[in-house]
DNA sequence: CCTTGACCTGGAGCGCGCTCCAGCTTCTAC
DNA sequence: GTAGAAGCTGGAGCGCGCTCCAGGTCAAGG
């Protein structure tokens, strides 16, 4: 993905607080996630020191933040990093954690769709209230 | 409401367990909600001790509940909470309340069912490579 | 050169939402 | 009456996912 054919020694490359705005991260949230075991090698140093992020460890971060963003715990993702690493023949196991993952978001949706169902009730009741100006009908519970 | 007839003297009422299994909350989280200014009043008690739990109580702990499982925070539920207490007059202010919240969660949704679907992708890759018993394809990222 | 700001590390701190505990009182069943 | 379960209170502890900090290094502009 976008190779770049203009400059062939330049190997795309990023600070840290440039992989955070690109990836919608901290870069604290970034070296913490290093740190947990969350990426899949260590990322390239600069001159001794500063991270360089390439273009794989931005892919493999966007798709953690995608993880993270459905729910799925640190601890899980390590082990799907874990996964990765240990390279060809883990496919079945990154698969079933994946479609693990997969059902246990459905079912939370469900049931955040089911409990918003009950919030929209009470919401409808308390319009007809307030666009009559009368107290809310209620006896006992709000 | 539920006005008994068949036996007046007896207003319904429940022990913290009761409450709790009625709810799907533990004692401990009941008491802690209570602490927590979320309740609309302290729950009575019986012999000057053990609460007691009435059929109010446990609409508003259910309301409470579907509440919090849509991810409203303990906050925002007390300053509901604190609306309803406030009694006639707050309508427009709690319909303002549930509205910003319902808008909430359907942001979230709408987060998590876009980051699902790349997800997805991702599992139906995994799935064709498993079913070939072929390595991923992945160049990079995983 | 020197300043200024980004980056580094290791570790502490925090906000959230419970959950657990000690030490005591009370209720229930026998 | 008595044992054992259940409840009480105040407060500590915990798992999670960051977030912040001190104290130092490094690099680029003037």
């Amino acid at each position: 993905m976008a190779a770049v054919l203009s400059s062939p020694t330049e190997t795309t490359s990023r600070t840290i607080s440039e992989a955070a705005s690109a990836t919608g991260l901290t870069p604290d949230t970034l070296r913490y996630y290093e740190r947990a075991g969350l990426l899949l090698r260590p990322v390239d140093r600069a001159a001794s020191s500063h991270r360089r992020y390439d273009d794989g460890d931005l892919r493999w971060i966007t798709l953690l933040t995608k993880l993270r963003r459905t729910g799925m715990p640190i601890r899980q993702i390590k082990r799907y990093a874990q996964l990765v690493r240990a390279g060809a023949g883990t496919e079945a196991d990154r698969l079933a954690l994946l479609q693990e993952h997969r059902a246990a978001v459905l079912r939370q949706l469900e049931e955040v769709q089911e409990n918003l169902a009950a919030i929209d009730h009470k919401i409808s009741v308390y319009r007809d209230c307030v666009l009559e100006d009368q107290p809310v009908p209620e006896a006992g519970a709000a």
